[in-house]
DNA sequence: TCCTCTCGTTTACGCCTGTAATCGACTACG
DNA sequence: CGTAGTCGATTACAGGCGTAAACGAGAGGA
């Protein structure tokens, strides 16, 4: 997948996104009874935030006899790691040690994340 | 400082914000020379952004003689931790260990932050 | 006292976002 | 062959946001 610098994507778009992270390609039906339940969007909504993201880059639609297919075009795994360092960036003067003191700090590290972290942490020193 | 729901803070109020926080109360024309430099705002902007930060209960503003002294009524490690989470819950699902997994495999994490985040554990499990 | 400067308040305005309704083209059933 | 349904595209519209100018009241110097 490209790294052209998509363009920021919304609150109601990144729900359309996820359905289609979770499984793609899908037609605009699909999508919106997808998201019919979480969000009680109706079709047309969706279309529209369809539209969208295919304007911004962030989604490809692909023509199937009269519909359109949509799918990914800018990876879940790219998208997160854009907003995690946007995050870092904008309240943790850009260094991720703050933000884990942070949370540690203010008891938001479950036991079980503990753990998992301590396991990164081994793992990334061997 | 309560800890009413404040609503959302924008982009272009955190700015306004940091000043705040950096140092307090400060008068309007203050806050505007600190931000002049960084953001070239004019004063007026910044007034509309004081004004709806007072709006939003962000911020209080006590009468001094014919103008306002503005003090944050938000803790910065409130909103931290308020950012934070709301990152991990809406991407990683509410866990703060797939956040720094990403952040480990992206190689997002310097030297620096490892041994920092390291010690921190070290802490933590004492 | 009068004018100018300075405050905070009010109003402005264009773009973005959330949430659609409408439209024109096409398809598929009757 | 006509008509009802479906598709994407176009248009809509209110509220939020970034950015600011205009306004009216008070303060302070001339």
């Amino acid at each position: 997948m490209a790294d052209e610098p998509t363009e920021r994507i919304t609150e109601a778009e990144l729900a359309v996104m996820e359905v289609l992270w979770d499984r793609a390609p899908r037609t605009a039906t699909e999508v919106a009874e997808a998201l019919g339940e979480a969000r009680g969007w109706g079709l047309a909504t969706v279309k529209t935030l369809l539209a969208r993201l295919v304007a911004k880059a962030a989604l490809a639609a692909e023509a199937e006899g009269r519909r359109f297919l949509y799918r990914p075009l800018v990876a879940r795994d790219r998208y997160l790691g854009h907003e995690s360092r946007r995050l870092i960036d904008r309240l943790f003067g850009g260094r991720a040690a703050p933000l884990f003191a942070h949370l540690a700090e203010t008891e938001a590290l479950s036991e079980q994340d503990l753990a998992e972290i301590e396991a990164l942490l081994k793992r990334l020193r061997a």
